[in-house]
DNA sequence: AAAGACAATTTTGTATACAATTTTCTTGAA
DNA sequence: TTCAAGAAAATTGTATACAAAATTGTCTTT
């Protein structure tokens, strides 16, 4: 990750999660080559990506924006992560390994032994990484990188509240031992509901707060 | 479609699928450049995009090589594209409009009364596209556009027979109906048993012919 | 004022030069 | 011969200059 058009793209997805450019605000390449401190060719390459990220939208007029994702845009971006890391679940169960479960096992007890927020995210993602990796398809990775870069998704992990982790814990374990018996069908419908129950702990609290969280975190 | 980055973007994926460059052939950006009447700027471009595609691969050496599919992707592709399409289909079905079924009759009309296989091709590509639009999910459009710009997904189509034709048109009618009906679990069954045939039918081709599909087009 | 034409400015697109890296070739020692 | 070291060649990465396109501002005409 030494070459500039990684730092490039590292810098301006932080830029975007850290709420110092807007959702909608332009991109500018020159003002994010200087941000960046590499020159305009790789901040090209990393919008490209960014693109494909959804994070960055390209307008008919060339211009580049910071993605603002509408309501039903959020909607779809559960149901389809729902969808996805299901097929991953199922998919992990079928090819269940002792070596994964045990993985699976490690990440739990560290989460469970320091439930402090910064761990549980952290080990949160790791678990998932875990599965998506054991699903073995490189698309389906591929995909589901894409769905979770999402600023929306990295907002929504904020959201939750001590009992709402331990609630999402107690998911996780039911998770392993779905697919420690190699139970595709229950993988799927437990993670189903993990990612369901994500959606609305971000709704309810944009629905409570009355703004978007990108407007609070800024 | 003037500007020279979806020039070279256009003209490499052609080169791909016409096996003019083999899968796991080298790419190289000065050839290609070359190829393309163009500089390697719009060239590298070009690259990025196409590897979302999943079409080109970057090894760690950092040289960009024609993605070569293994059968066990290929399996897996199937299965993405199964779940995305029965998904948009279902979508399609929930948000039916008198318009969307006209336009889905209107390409059935034109694949009936003219049973030659470019017609058949072309209407067919229509057709899904239809159904994807109606699902109103940018990302899923963009997804599934990546799968289905796979070079096996392009060396199907081509393996049809007369009579897989007129069952996949039947399979087309019967979708139509289930949208029409707005019956959500009808689409996205009949869609799912659609893909899974054409996995067959490419497959069983496979088999038959005892080596990849790469090869018989050169 | 309002609309249109056109010049000035800003921003993006492309080509090219050069730097950094990787691969290939050559040479010499064990 | 085999291997390693290092030079040479090939290839990719980055910066920059300039071209093309879009936006903004200004002036004129009505």
């Amino acid at each position: 990750m030494s070459k500039a058009s990684d730092i490039a793209y590292e810098t301006i997805k932080s830029l975007i999660f850290r709420n110092e450019i807007r959702p909608g605000q332009q991109l500018k390449e020159e003002d994010l080559a200087i941000k960046c401190g590499v020159s305009r060719t790789p901040v090209r390459d990393a919008l490209v990506r960014l693109e494909a990220d959804f994070l960055v939208e390209k307008r008919d007029n060339q211009r580049s924006f910071v993605a603002d994702p509408s309501c039903d845009d959020i909607d779809d971006l559960f149901a389809l992560r729902a969808m996805l890391e299901g097929h991953a679940a199922a998919r992990a169960a079928e090819r269940m390994t002792p070596a994964l479960v045990s993985d699976l096992r490690n990440c739990l007890k560290i989460i469970e032994r320091d439930q402090s927020v910064s761990v549980f995210l952290d080990h949160n993602a790791k678990f998932h990484q875990i599965i998506l990796l054991a699903a073995g398809s490189k698309r389906l990775v591929s995909m589901l990188e894409r769905l979770i870069s999402q600023a929306v998704v990295h907002h929504t992990a904020n959201a939750y509240s001590p009992e709402q982790i331990s609630k999402s814990i107690a998911e996780h374990r039911e998770l392993t031992d779905a697919i420690e018996h190699g139970d595709a069908d229950w993988a799927r419908a437990v993670i189903t509901g993990h990612i369901r129950r994500a959606f609305h702990v971000y709704s309810q609290r944009v629905r409570t707060l009355g703004v978007s969280l990108d407007e609070t975190a800024a």
